[in-house]
DNA sequence: GATGGATCGTTGCGCGCGCAACATCCACTC
DNA sequence: GAGTGGATGTTGCGCGCGCAACGATCCATC
């Protein structure tokens, strides 16, 4: 296990602004998600279903196709489908299908959900208070948001395969 | 489904910096991460497979202990478990007993394992590069990752039960 | 030396996700 | 109208992870 001064190099390559920015990525991403998690009361939802109640509260109509539902989730259409399975058993969104296209279908919010996304809201505001807001000045966590959206947005517009 | 006044302004909360921060950050994540491992070649190791091997890699002697990779790794000691049974499958790691602590067990990179590493590294650099740094300023990429630094260490400084 | 609590790593278990394949349906061409 | 390529959502399948429980070991205290 003798460094050759050909492998020092390389491994000093390892040490990259692009490599620590990817691990501060995940980093972060694992830390916070657990963390939000472990805070979740027993009645609140867990954070994927909070995801989906927050984007159809917020969409006018509360209602969004599977699809596009996935896209903003960034996960797959599969996953999503099981995922609705588990929040539409427990009522808070129903699917209807879609007049003008037969294929599709909406993913919508119940009454019930409305109400579980509202209750929920408070708490979990507070916990991203608590564990991000409070970390930076309220000018970094708008730097922080828009670095990030440039990144997101390059990256969906980046070819998958190499080309 | 009628948008009462009082669900108008709670809904409106919803559109808040700290949702959309992590929002971001969570799709920012996925989309990069399922990109890099789309882009993976066969001869390629996993996306967490490189995580361990170059944080090995960085480190003097090569070597870590589980529970501190765990920590590095933002997962739990189980997951570790597991995920170094796959990568020590392959050859390109090793647990070695720990003489001072009968209970502790060293993961280290082996000869072949460095060789990975060394050999991975160009592509997952020039995949970064292309997915991660082209979209930023270089000042740019300094600036998230120690906004994300800052957010991890804030997190993990927090006492994870409410108190 | 003995004892109680804390730490290290592993295991059984269940869950949530992505991939590939599929049936269904749309849009466009001939 | 028949045919073709693409889009939509679901399913079978396998995999990777976290949680809780466990044995082994360390350490502090008596």
């Amino acid at each position: 296990m003798a460094v050759t001064p050909e492998s020092a190099v390389a491994l000093a390559a390892l040490d990259d602004p692009r490599v620590e920015a990817f691990g501060m990525l995940v980093e972060t991403h694992n830390e916070l998600v657990t963390a939000l998690t472990k805070r979740l009361g027993s009645t609140d939802a867990p954070i994927p279903w909070l995801g989906v109640l927050i984007r159809l509260a917020r969409t006018p109509g509360h209602r969004l196709r599977m699809t596009e539902l996935a896209r903003e989730m960034t996960m797959s259409t599969s996953g999503l489908t099981r995922l609705i399975d588990r929040v539409e058993a427990a009522g808070h969104v129903e699917r209807e299908r879609c007049p003008e296209d037969r294929r599709g279908l909406w993913a919508a919010l119940t009454p019930a959900g409305l109400d579980v996304v509202l209750a929920a809201a408070p708490g979990h505001l507070a916990d991203l208070d608590e564990l991000l807001a409070s970390a930076l000045d309220p000018d970094d966590l708008v730097t922080l948001t828009d670095l990030l959206r440039r990144v997101r947005d390059h990256v969906r517009g980046v070819p998958s395969a190499a080309g």
